[in-house]
DNA sequence: CGTCGCCTTGAGTGCACTCAATTATTGTGG
DNA sequence: CCACAATAATTGAGTGCACTCAAGGCGACG
């Protein structure tokens, strides 16, 4: 049956989260047709900028990076992917952005120019796109402020926040910051140096535990939270 | 005949770069049934961050702006709406930025839920939207190393020559900037003093000649795009 | 002619940057 | 398992840029 959902995509990790979520069997059948699987391990690229766009994908596991190379060198970090969110544009032939790992990763990718067919085809999985395509441009925008204007402490203290959010984690229990200090920099607009001082002043306050380099715990968010605006 | 081209879009002065581009006599009568032209004086706001959302609308002609309110006061320009640019989130019942007009303009609206409802059954309606949607968060992605690590003379240095891009006006001709020192401090996430000084200092340094408050004539627009990264 | 809004110019300060050196952690081969 | 190497993070010193605060100029408008 054709149209029944296909068993890789009823196991998926992400099958609730990602652009699949809520597609019809026939719909999902249609995608499945086109994708498959990838693991990328940490530090690899799915897609440099300015390069022909070959793919796009679903992220179901781990976590990606989406870079732009400004003219001095120096890389900002314009958007993280986390499980569930989509990587790439359909309807682009080229690659604006440079996709990378930052953690061990796992894809479930389309040939961008099937993948756009397939769009074309089934308005519901569009409209899913559509969507999700909002709610990364309001996210986006939401960072503006913050590297526009937020000093250096609030924007550590947010990110910090956020990634305990993302990680689902609650009260201040331990968990990993599946980014280097150089990363968040990158994400931040910050330098290595001055992320760096500021989690350790948090640290030196009593707001944060760390243990090794990942691992943290949120010891007073609502303090991180005052520091955060 | 109701899917004849309606007399008041084939006469729309953002005929061709609007949403409706493209759309087939069906869909733009359509919309049509369902919009009406509307003008912002100078100042006026069209949705209020936070308010339940009521309207979206394409930007006939004029100048929006696309805002968010910070916690400590500011306000951070997030988005800059030019003629054909689509205003608003039409899934969105509650609207997460405040658009205002910076010049008079006029708009073609459209109830939200009524042009939500119509893009459900207008497909090709909602991949247009997808793709201005892209569009427009590639450019928001484009201001995020911006705002991050570019010194204030390259940000103004670049919304110069983007102005006059945007104005489509080539070698020196003078044209008037639409937007005062304040509106662009708030786009480039300066202080106005800070956008003022390095336009003066563009002046004295010859790459610019300004005549009134609005008025600007770039003279070199190679020394421009030298300082603008 | 005076007022108001917008812009310009000046002075001084603080924050995050760069450069530089040290320490900590992770990974590898003996 | 330990020593070592390589990478990542921390810490320190000094500087520059954009900010704030403050005053003055310029035009538009009543």
């Amino acid at each position: 049956m054709p149209s029944e959902a296909p068993a890789r995509c009823a196991a998926c990790a992400a099958r609730n989260r990602a652009l699949c979520a809520g597609l019809a069997d026939r719909e999902l059948a249609a995608l499945h047709a086109i994708g498959r699987r990838r693991v990328l391990s940490a530090g690899q690229v799915l897609t440099w900028a300015g390069d022909p766009a070959i793919v796009c994908g679903n992220l179901v596991s781990g976590l990606l990076k989406v870079a732009r190379q400004e003219a001095d060198g120096r890389t900002q970090i314009v958007g993280l992917l986390f499980p569930g969110d989509f990587a790439g544009d359909p309807f682009d032939t080229r690659a604006t952005d440079t996709i990378a790992a930052l953690t061990e990763a796992d894809l479930c990718i389309y040939p961008r120019e099937a993948l756009a067919r397939t769009l074309e085809q089934h308005p519901a999985a569009e409209r899913l796109l559509l969507r999700r395509t909002l709610a990364t441009l309001t996210a986006a925008r939401r960072a503006l402020p913050m590297l526009a204007h937020a000093r250096a402490e609030a924007r550590v203290a947010a990110f910090l926040l956020d990634m305990a959010y993302r990680a689902e984690v609650s009260g201040d229990r331990p968990f990993v910051l599946p980014l280097s200090r150089g990363a968040m920099a990158e994400a931040l607009g910050l330098a290595i140096e001055t992320v760096s001082r500021h989690i350790t002043g948090f640290r030196d306050d009593g707001l944060i535990a760390l243990s090794g380099l990942r691992g943290i715990r949120l010891l007073d968010r609502v303090a991180l939270a005052r520091r955060s605006g």
